[in-house]
DNA sequence: ACATATCTTCAACGAACGTTGAAAGATCTG
DNA sequence: CAGATCTTTCAACGTTCGTTGAAGATATGT
């Protein structure tokens, strides 16, 4: 309970935020969001000015303080390396801890982010245009300091490892549960050391098959 | 044309494989489908008995057909190294081929199909129990090839790998169109010759350097 | 050709949907 | 404290939703 309390828009946000997560947009009503919130229908609409609005606004506030520190980090292991470029490793580290230690360290609400990003970043609906709107300026860097890492690289396959490393990532962040059924309990889909331990190394390795292909 | 006439029950299956591909289940109604099947709408109820009987029909359908694929070429790969364990890229052309090779030489409907798979995959609603229905048994036999592939490997690791693997492979699938804007065109998600080319030695690698790590 | 089973049409049901406008309340400003 | 502005409540709007049952048409088997 750090904040005093919350507004009215930050109750619709995270009410809204968990069960488009859950259900995705259509599989949401307004009437189960705003019950869950604890407020009146119709605020949805004085706040945000309708469904669509708010679930743009969902993606969009956890969105840029991930953009933030992802840059955050790749401005640093720049730095670290310079004046030669960042490793591939480095560059993945970037792009993935930041989730990794919200997911660990912050507050629950960026489990149903994740996870309806996931959702999001799969879908032929919202996958190009509200993933672009957020990300594609920060991802453009990402991408471009990838391709400077790995020099023997076409532009092609990084472009192409990048949406493998993207699928990747937001498999193991949909909480789908599968891979707890597929390994019998032996790995957990929440178990996000496990993550950390692997996605990157697996990343890695398959970035520099690619260029050495 | 090689079929003499479609039945119904194809129209109806047809129609919602490719609509809920686009907007998902919740965000496609059956009067949406059976008016572009050109059937009444009353006819879902009598030939599936419902809107989700219909779309785990639609699941099912070409996922028996993808099993059935995947489990003879994996069949066939392990003939071919006996004694030996089959490799790691084997395995996973295994995993990948029938699905690059529908997408390239089958109908239309496969496109609609894996990308109606990628969402499902990455739901937290349907990942789980759907996937599962329909694919775990085969899956499993593909991570027991893997693991025998890698002997070295812990099995925490191939499971982890098989969900990076599946993750990059879904998102490919889903032709969210995200791959074109990032690369300014460069490179084109539907461009399967493509994908074929890095998706392959992308995932290899990557489970390489996670049994190494 | 007739009886039977299968398939299709049609009209309608109650429920839930997103959105709206007017009135009531709360909060801020001078 | 009074007036203006921001926020919340309430009731209702027109639409669309999945599902149903009875009647009609077509196909099947003898």
């Amino acid at each position: 309970m750090a904040r005093a309390r919350r507004t009215t828009k930050e109750k619709l946000l995270d009410a809204a935020e968990k069960l488009f997560a859950r259900k995705g947009y259509h599989g949401t009503s307004l009437r189960t969001i705003t019950r869950a919130a604890g407020v009146d229908l119709a605020l949805v609409n004085y706040h945000f000015g309708g469904k669509q609005p708010l679930f743009e606004a969902v993606l969009e506030r956890r969105g840029a303080l991930l953009n933030e520190e992802r840059l955050r980090r790749l401005a640093a292991v720049r730095r670290a390396a310079a004046p030669a470029p960042a490793s591939t490793e480095a560059v993945v580290g970037a792009f993935f801890d930041p989730i990794l230690d919200f997911l660990e360290h912050a507050d629950r609400g960026w489990h149903s982010y994740f996870s309806l990003l996931a959702e999001v970043n799969n879908s032929p609906e919202w996958g190009k245009r509200m993933m672009g709107k957020t990300f594609n300026a920060t991802v453009k860097q990402f991408i471009e300091a990838l391709m400077q890492s790995l020099p023997e690289a076409a532009p092609q396959d990084v472009y192409w490892g990048y949406n493998f490393l993207t699928g990747a990532l937001t498999l193991s962040l949909a909480e789908t549960g599968r891979l707890d059924v597929l390994s019998d309990g032996l790995c957990r889909s929440a178990d996000v050391a496990a993550l950390r331990a692997r996605l990157g190394p697996f990343v890695a390795a398959g970035l520099r098959g690619l260029a050495g292909r």
